[in-house]
DNA sequence: GTGGATAATTGAATCGATTCATATTTTGAA
DNA sequence: TTCAAAATATGAATCGATTCAATTATCCAC
């Protein structure tokens, strides 16, 4: 008997397979003896309900596909962990998806997923991904868009206000006595990216005589953001920023790096730095770094709670966007 | 239509539902023009293939599970991305499920993947899972240890020598002087702690002079390490160790948050730190930190590649345990 | 006891892609 | 032309859990 299925156990138990499929699904429905008798066959036996026949009859799975833009990114880790707990309370299983801000794989991630029925996807997207979404969801497959907010009234989205944040930052920074000032990040198809230096811009206009310095990253990675630090430090000190805002902590942290390795240029003396995402280890940087919050897990939870609500209620769904306001967190990186 | 599939695409393209998977499965046995004709079917239909009826049939999934202890560690997420890497290049996908050092949730992630018939397992086991393992195995599951040596030949593993680690980090700190060294790490059921522990007693013991006292944690993470932190630097300084090694880079983190919150106790000079697994953020911590490195991403890659032998020999597999060297990497904390 | 209701159980039909033995068409050698 | 071999194409049977209409058992009131 290579595989042990349900008629194993039914004959096992003495009953039919009807009766053991409702001991599994709806133990309410059997005789309390009857359930004991297909319990106790079920030990014996081993046996282990295949999902994929489950699946195929039910036309869906039990899962959530999730396409982040960076695992490695703790921002991402920790909106993974948020989605995984609300998904958790309902017995759902959350598949991680790592697009590396790659677009292939963010579009494979999506094919796998909809050959997989899964119950909805959540999507951090790279690229104009609306009519790809827009298909998935004429299939069945509802979407919400996470860190990403849209005026497309077809899609949940749940979202920080990145305008706002950006322009936080850079209130921060001029507020603290700095005038030229760097913006670390891209790539700028990345709306948080776009929208990060739409607020920087917008706190540049409300203060005269300070100007912005746009510096693009083909990722937002520690890398990257070394790599730009050591552009930076390179430079004459005269054309140095005295502030730099990096698109996100782990660009922050690149730049840190590059400038503290020689530690020819100090911050915040010579030149101010705040991240954005608050992740765990920006307080724990070389110098603490000021940071933009976003509740991150808040988010995973929030979208799966979103997503449910659509797959519960179908066509009928109201969309909504979901939009959370960023905070200022001032540490020594700013002089704070 | 509710639903487009293959009998749809095949009334369309005027051919049979035989010819359809072929063309779906192994184009090389159907005629140029008839792939064509098909393919042209399948984009007008939308058609998107069932991956719970494929699977249903083929009797596996084409996906491999992985359970960590911690997705939130930069360690394993560093894992699961070598992880991706490999099963990328066969087309397979990786789920992710965290334990979150949860025996209940470890064991429920074991119980999904085995219903949902998984290619193979990778496990970064909690507790002893010797028995479960060797049931799925049974079942045509095979596993892989990671990050955790065995010495039970019948599964493969990958891991690095953590007795050799946790020796070259503490005999790292005594060759600098250092002689009250202080363990932090836990819970030691985690081989992964108990072993590094043994290593750090070995350093000691070929040290006359020198002392080890061992402080328990619940988990590896940063918010543990912090309150270690506040409880070392409450202590009178006479009674405090010189020196710190803590089982990972997180607890050193939290530890070093703790002491350079209020600048009372310095590191390296009141106390030397050094941390394991040398996550990204190490080196751009307050105080950069010395680590034991361990191939992270290649543990990951290595695992899935034995997995796959695995499956695909079968019961003739010869299990290997393959075990890396660590490495030591000194940085400020330890007065490098 | 009996009728009528409720509870419990049954098992054939179903989900949709794949398989493979069989049938059909094409090819090219004689 | 003819025919065997090779290349293509066919479609009924299959994987295993679930569903639900139909059947049987159990219970209670009168």
């Amino acid at each position: 008997m290579a595989v042990i299925g349900v008629r194993d156990v039914a004959a096992s138990a003495g009953v039919s397979v009807g009766t053991v499929s409702n001991v599994l699904n709806s133990p309410g429905k059997v005789s309390a003896g009857t359930v004991k008798r297909v319990q106790a066959a079920i030990t014996k036996l081993g046996f282990v309900r295949n999902d994929a026949a489950r699946q195929l009859r039910a036309g869906r799975s039990r899962s959530i596909g999730l396409v982040v833009l960076d695992v490695a990114n703790p921002f991402f880790s920790d909106v993974a962990r948020g989605a995984e707990e609300r998904a958790a309370e309902q017995g759902l299983a959350v598949l991680l998806g790592n697009s590396d801000e790659n677009i292939d794989r963010e579009s494979a991630y999506l094919d796998l997923f909809e050959e997989q029925r899964v119950l909805g996807v959540l999507i951090s997207p790279l690229g104009d991904v609306g009519g790809r979404l827009a298909g998935l969801r004429a299939s069945g497959t509802p979407t919400v868009l996470v860190d990403r907010q849209t005026d497309d009234q077809n899609f949940s989205s749940v979202a920080v206000d990145d305008v706002a944040g950006g322009y936080l930052a850079v209130s921060h920074l001029t507020s603290t006595g700095r005038t030229r000032i760097a913006f670390v990040g891209g790539p700028h198809a990345l709306r948080q990216v776009a929208d990060r230096l739409a607020g920087a811009r917008k706190a540049i206009a409300e203060h005269t005589g300070a100007t912005l310095e746009s510096i693009d990253t083909d990722s937002l990675s520690v890398l990257q953001g070394r790599a730009v630090g050591e552009q930076l430090r390179a430079r004459n000190p005269a054309d140095r920023p005295d502030a730099v805002f990096a698109a996100n902590d782990l660009l922050a942290i690149g730049v840190l790096q590059a400038f503290s390795m020689l530690g020819d240029v100090q911050v915040p003396r010579d030149v101010a730095l705040i991240g954005y995402d608050d992740i765990a280890f920006a307080s724990a940087a070389v110098v603490p770094l000021s940071s933009i919050r976003q509740p991150s897990a808040l988010m995973g939870y929030t979208a799966v709670d979103l997503l449910l609500r659509e797959a519960a209620d179908g066509e009928a769904f109201e969309h909504e966007q979901i939009e959370f306001q960023p905070e200022l967190v001032v540490r020594e990186s700013t002089g704070g």
